[in-house]
DNA sequence: AAGACGAAAGTGGTTGA
DNA sequence: TCAACAACTTTCGTCTT
């Protein structure tokens, strides 16, 4: 859903511009320049992820609890010394002290590790500019994969980029694993293997993500006018239309996409530049490319604007 | 000289026996 | 658990602009 904002273009000073709030980005129709990407999404997504056998519990119960409050405000507690003197045999006095120290050394490092985990989520999130929505959606994945213990044997931080790279996916902004890499500083094969384990074990689905997703921020990096823009969204429709998406690596095919509108409208990148700002190689982007205009007939529409 | 093209070998992940 | 495999990367030589 796409619906107009009154604010003017701070590039171009144009008042074309539009706000997919959906994917919290805000563009300019006129330079396609990427305004900010920091809205809030109102559209929350509520998952249960308690292994409480109802598969689907959906909860809407209560006023919305920001998941990037490091215990939510509920901590537990196992009796106070006063309830100590209730007690009456030795053995129970012994085993209330036993409880007593392991919830507070459980809880304590629970909260600790995430209260640390959540400072490194902000940093990362603000730094790849992701709205609010995906930073609480990666901390509730965050939270559910540290009381699963599946933290345990991985760093901290590749857990959260992973559960960051898992909330972008489902919210449909898709981040690639590179930049993902660069703003947590994990490596990205890392964070890849943290995302697969962790959306496995907490039973995430996520889809395959779209191409066109990618579109609006690879144009942006590019500077290339929304026209392009758009066009590189169609050819990514026609290409999906005839299968030709399917198997291949998303970022691979928008980048294709671009590469062959930006030919098409005269605004020619280098597949070099292109392979940059998408995080693949120029080997990828002529495969794709010489699939796209093979299956698409597009050769002619190349020519033509090679020659004027 | 830079960009585009393509072949060949290597990498990491998935799948199916 | 292992081997075949598909997609993608790296590297490098050649052609085109």
């Amino acid at each position: 859903m796409i619906r107009k904002a009154l604010k003017e273009c701070p590039e171009c000073a144009s008042r074309n511009i539009f706000r997919n709030v959906e994917k919290g980005e805000t563009i300019c129709r006129d330079c396609g320049l990427v305004i900010e990407d920091r809205m809030v999404d109102f559209s929350q997504e509520w998952r249960s992820f308690e292994d409480d056998g109802g598969q689907d519990s959906k909860r809407r119960t209560g006023a919305p609890s920001s998941a990037t409050q490091f215990d939510q405000g509920l901590g537990t507690e196992v009796g106070t010394t006063a309830d100590f003197y209730k007690l009456g045999s030795d053995r129970e006095r012994d085993r209330f002290f036993r409880l007593r120290k392991w919830n507070i050394r459980i809880s304590t490092a629970i909260e600790r590790n995430l209260k640390v985990a959540l400072a490194e989520l902000k940093r990362v999130s603000s730094y790849l500019r992701l709205p609010k929505s995906v930073e609480e959606e990666a901390a509730r994945i965050y939270r559910s994969a540290v009381q699963k213990g599946l933290v345990r044997g991985r760093s901290m931080e590749s857990v959260v980029a992973g559960a960051l790279y898992a909330a972008c996916r489902r919210h449909e902004i898709p981040r690639t694993l590179d930049e993902m890499g660069e703003a947590s500083g994990i490596e990205k094969k890392e964070i890849g293997r943290t995302y697969r384990f962790v959306t496995r074990e907490l039973e995430i689905s996520i889809r395959p993500s779209n191409p066109a997703d990618y579109i609006p921020r690879f144009a942006s990096a590019l500077k290339l006018s929304p026209e392009t823009q758009s066009k590189a969204v169609e050819i990514l429709e026609q290409a999906r239309d005839i299968e030709l998406t399917s198997g291949r690596g998303p970022t691979g095919i928008a980048a294709a996409a671009l590469y062959v509108a930006s030919l098409i409208h005269g605004e020619k990148r280098t597949q070099r530049e292109v392979a940059d700002v998408a995080g693949v190689t120029e080997v990828t982007i002529r495969n794709r490319y010489k699939e796209l205009i093979k299956k698409l007939k597009l050769s002619k529409d190349v020519e033509k604007t090679k020659k004027k």
